[in-house]
DNA sequence: TTGTAAGCGTTATCAG
DNA sequence: CTGATAACGCTTACAA
């Protein structure tokens, strides 16, 4: 039937049965303006008698580009990386673009791993979270020369083009909302430093902004970023007795956990502690009380890392990113301190 | 410097270093027991001081298999959606194989275009959710011959290899919970029913449950499937005023709407209304009061969606699947009717 | 504007 | 087990 085998057709068919050649072939369907009216028109009427549909594989072989992009992240399954998926995706598939999607689960060495693969499978352009990278996968990125964008930027000195917020002006706006409240000694409960990029920004910013409004920071836990580690954070936290009359979460699924066991174990949040959270996710609005946090710009770093990855991609260079707004929302989770 | 100009080595240079042909360099890479040992160490040598990083267009080209799988769903903006894809990712990583994500944000259309975006690509395999996608969406994925599993299956005669579970099975559940606790009349709010097969078969399914238990379904109101859907339900069902003592939830996101919608409309619950979800996603656990829900299969779904397919590309049978189990989760936002 | 032909980087076939 | 050589399906000079 078809005329090779019973393969789907190759664009080679579809000139033949066209009679053009397979060049004019070609140009017909990715530069129609290339062609005359009658040869587009001949390739187009046969494309669809053949109900052609072309293989990227060999388009990418030739013109050394996949029209794919590929974001290597923690983990999908924490509410602000899948809304910064779901935005990244949004905005490149409009632009013809297909997403890969590679969770690590802060695992550094699969992290390289897949930014290893990302290069193998040719890549248009890398989508990264932070800049806490195995120095190999550094390597790897800067040999294959394929365009990279940063972003949750955390250094201090970020190269101009990472895109990120600014960790110190999200804590300070916690802790100048929470002095205004006239607390004086708070807690942490963070991710782990050593291994998130992001956490170790937090608390050093936690504890820059309290030294600057002589505030105590009395203990920082470590624990897992999700509804379960808050819930063991403040277990920890309330065995250490440390007489804060805030905790300070650095996610607001940890703040979701935390305010979920101050309840089942008695303790009435603002009355007797308060708690912040950091990210304003969806259900930071509807969890009892309404979380206080700092509302973290995902939306516009996925905009913004998808729109300078492409402008990358059409030859432009990788344009400068200056920090993003965070915004302080204040809720019910937190009320003047005990006295 | 690189022995082609200065893109990056290709395997012709590493065999070339390595004194082998070219032939013998890519069995080194690709079937390591195909040689001699003395050829493999070379060629590991050469490619380790090239850094050689091997091209997969060329491979995919060459071998017909792009080691990529894609899974074109809703929207990972849901959380029950986000958890999915992030089992699905870890278990297609594993075997060496990276993920495609495409949301269509119930689209139709763009559920098609992104379907026949992977047949170009040539995914090895393709993960569809639901069944309900266009005829032309169909007809491409038949002609390509991609093997493709469907997961939340909702059909009552489905396909034997589709993977779901028992939408019937889940609302009976429910149905018979609130039966016991002495309700009568419930309302429901869910999806909506023409652009989402899932939500008609859970509309269905309610009524055939509550027939069978002489419950009356009051009203049923289409919301979308987030938590301001759930909010704005809420304030749709009280208009109606229609007497229901229980108001079921389509999915969980919409019941967390509706507990918060209900607490800051003075309504106690239970006391007053009893409230049920669907999908046990994460928070609601924690929600306020705790949300009694079935629980749906969704890391199994990803778990046998991905061996699946990964069993069909060794040449094996894509597998008939069992439907799977559902579960009720009892907890704090239902009691008894109000009387 | 079009056809011809040479790649793109790998795998696969087939003698040796 | 290895080496030559022909694909794989498409793009892209280059000439006409």
């Amino acid at each position: 039937m078809k005329p090779n085998g019973h393969s789907r057709p190759r664009l080679a068919d579809v000139a033949k049965l066209a009679g053009v050649s397979l060049g004019s072939a070609s140009r017909a369907m990715s530069h129609p303006d290339a062609v005359k009216p009658k040869t587009l028109a001949a390739v187009r009427a046969a494309a669809e008698a053949l109900q052609y549909i072309p293989d990227e594989s060999g388009r990418a072989l030739a013109s050394r580009r996949t029209l794919s992009i590929g974001v290597v992240l923690p983990t999908i399954n924490n509410p602000i990386f899948a809304a910064f998926v779901h935005h990244l995706q949004k905005e490149l598939a409009a632009k013809g673009y297909t997403l890969f999607v590679l969770a690590h689960e802060y695992d550094r060495a699969a992290e390289t791993m897949y930014i290893e693969r990302l290069v193998r499978r040719r890549a248009d352009g890398i989508v990264l979270i932070g800049s806490d990278q195995e120095a190999e996968a550094q390597n790897i990125l800067k040999r294959a020369g394929i365009p990279t964008v940063v972003t949750w930027s955390v250094q201090a000195q970020p190269r101009a083009t990472d895109i990120g917020f600014s960790n110190l002006d999200a804590m300070t706006m916690i802790v100048e909302h929470l002095a205004k409240l006239g607390h004086r000694r708070i807690a942490m409960l963070s991710g782990a430093p050593d291994s998130n990029e992001r956490a170790a920004a937090r608390i050093a910013s936690l504890r820059e902004a309290a030294t600057r409004h002589y505030m105590t920071v009395s203990s920082v836990h470590h624990v897992p970023l999700h509804i379960a580690g808050g819930q063991e954070g403040f277990a920890r936290w309330q065995q250490a007795s440390d007489g804060a009359t805030a905790l300070v979460c650095a996610t607001d699924t940890i703040a979701a956990g935390v305010l979920h066991a101050a309840a089942l174990a008695g303790v009435a949040v603002p009355a007797q502690l308060s708690v912040t959270g950091f990210d304003d996710i969806d259900i930071s609005a509807i969890l009892t009380p309404a979380l206080t946090t700092v509302r973290t710009p995902v939306v516009e770093m996925a905009r913004v890392a998808a729109a300078s990855l492409l402008a990358t991609l059409q030859g432009e260079p990788m344009p400068a990113h200056p920090s993003l707004p965070v915004e302080l929302v204040v809720r019910a989770s937190t009320g003047p301190a005990p006295v």
